[in-house]
DNA sequence: CCGGGTGTTGACAACGCTGTCAGCGCCCGC
DNA sequence: GCGGGCGCTGACAGCGTTGTCAACACCCGG
């Protein structure tokens, strides 16, 4: 029986024009009360639920923002997507996810789908350099950037200051008597990535370091590469004595080749926490990039322009804090 | 200028009537070149794209599937949900998010607003032990059934051998010469956790062992809960030489509890992976419920009904293996 | 007793799209 | 030359909802 009660049916069975049901359904004051029983007995009857397309369509809004991701089962992303959730659960809104699979064309493609759907708002994490087209994909329809983009201007950003937290990081390293840091991290395709390795070179030409080609290991931001850049570093003739993993998802891949490779007497700070890095023995130091301010600080603005907010669109930074467990704040070891 | 073109704006820039221009965006052979040239001409000029919510009012059939699960934070059902986002891109339907919090209320609340959107189909991992709501609210679309919910009669379910991968685990344990073994996890509201339950005790039973309702522990499925519970177990008079943590999230706090308090001589095995299993000292042996193949079994089974496809509902189980990895072979420890 | 205000209700159109069906021109065969 | 058929196109209705506006009953004061 896919044959749901319309406002038709309801009307018929209450006795009354289908506007009426229309008002009481939408809590319409303008109903006496035995008109507004009648009808709420026919709703019962019936089960009837308001025709949520139908009524898109004719007052023009969505009730569903979209919100795009380099992939759900990340668990950054998947921690963000289910603040954002929660929040807009709160509101009434559904969320309509699309991953990008880190693919500009992909997600561009998502982003047109989206707008198709007539979504309320954008939620988008974009790749690549160029997010120009989401100024004529999305016309007029609320975005917010998160964590890259920010380059774009006319929308409301939330960002992290990735390369002060990295060079605080790296900084932190050089404090415990660090000189031969390395840097495992994707290549600079992400401007995140990008930006924190511009970081880690900032802090070694402060601490006046080399930068040595060998320990600046690109290309190598998920698990398996960076567990394999790791390995490669520690084959080297003269190896780091510590390493600055530029993403939790390299790190887990970082910390499996110190590990296995019994070499846990290497210093390491993660960028972004990750499951068990306080379990760890050493416990790995980490920058505290947690999705969940950055998901608050972002619903925080969509819902503030589907509230018809007109002020300038913000760049909003979220500050980043070292949090000091172990494996960062060992000292270099004899090699 | 939230004003997206129309078909009636098309129409007049091409010149043909708004008929017409909805053949040739849908892709219809029943137009001539030129006039199809013109159109598109027109489509691009004004960079039309069709409103789905008309689209979907008029044909009667939503464009996106709604998924339910207990969060999208538990990187179970993340990657869950990741794989469902993929394989439905591919179709074109957009994928609505909603989770409910392990609340039965909030599940029912989740489910009917989905429905109202009109969906094309659910697929819900429920929660509770009394789904019959589901039959009203969803009122002829598409459910399948994930994890939990097979007793419902007349809807496809795709679960995992619970009980039987349990009793394997454990029976895996006693094999290595444990004789106390420990059970870590929720009460019994989820039934999928009191199937493991009863597999835990099928095992102890087989083995001629009596259960201590010391070593069984319930109510701590979370990180924290069970990272409390296993310290009280270490506390006993009397320790277990082995734990069976029932779910991935629980087996976070337990191997937490372990390597902090040094007791990584305990024997372990999880129900579920878990990032970093494999790269621990041991690694964790696990019951591999890969969240993977029941996606896919999922997506196959929805697709299958979206097709049309009559055939009685199916309930597919899938099989578990055992990963040893190291925890799960130790032998009990002197103590 | 009547005019105007107030409060409740209903008829109708429109949101943007597609299915139905009719119209129109053209070609072909008789 | 003409009727029938075919191929292309357009007018119109309707999906289920809500906004607009009009209608109607009722009450009150003059």
């Amino acid at each position: 029986m896919s044959g749901r009660a319309t406002v038709y049916d309801v009307a018929r069975v209450a006795g009354v024009s289908i506007k009426t049901v229309s008002r009481v359904v939408n809590g319409s004051d303008q109903v006496t009360d035995p008109t507004r029983q009648r009808v709420l007995d026919a709703v019962a009857q019936l089960a009837y639920v308001r025709n949520a397309v139908a009524h898109s369509l004719r007052t023009g809004s969505g009730d569903a923002i979209g919100v795009v991701v380099d992939s759900i089962a990340d668990s950054f992303f998947a921690t963000l997507v289910s603040v954002i959730e929660e929040r807009m659960l709160a509101e009434g809104i559904s969320v309509l996810i699309a991953s990008t699979g880190r693919s500009a064309a992909r997600e561009r493609g998502q982003v047109v789908r989206l707008a198709q759907q007539h979504v309320r708002a954008l939620l988008i994490a974009p790749i690549g350099d160029d997010h120009s087209y989401i100024r004529d994909a999305t016309a007029g329809v609320p975005v917010v950037l998160i964590d890259r983009g920010w380059e774009l201007p006319g929308y409301d950003t939330v960002v992290v200051q990735d390369r002060h937290a990295s060079r605080a990081a790296v900084d932190h390293l050089v404090t415990f008597g660090h000189r031969r840091i390395a840097f495992i991290g994707d290549n600079g395709f992400l401007s995140t990535i990008a930006e924190r390795r511009l970081g880690y070179l900032d802090a070694l030409a402060a601490a006046g370091i080399d930068p040595d080609d060998l320990l600046l290991r690109t290309g190598c931001g998920e698990t398996d590469t960076a567990a394999a850049a790791t390995m490669a570093l520690l084959a080297l003739p003269d190896p780091p004595t510590a390493i600055f993993s530029s993403n939790p998802r390299a790190s887990l891949g970082v910390v499996r080749a110190l590990h296995q490779g019994r070499r846990t007497d290497i210093a390491l700070v993660s960028f972004g926490d990750f499951a068990l890095a306080d379990s760890l023995e050493p416990a790995v130091t980490i920058v505290d990039q947690d999705p969940t301010p950055i998901a608050e600080a972002a619903v925080d603005r969509l819902l503030a322009r589907l509230a018809g907010g007109a002020d300038p669109p913000a760049d909003i930074v979220l500050n980043l804090q070292i949090v000091p467990r172990g494996s960062g704040e060992l000292q270099p070891c004899n090699q």
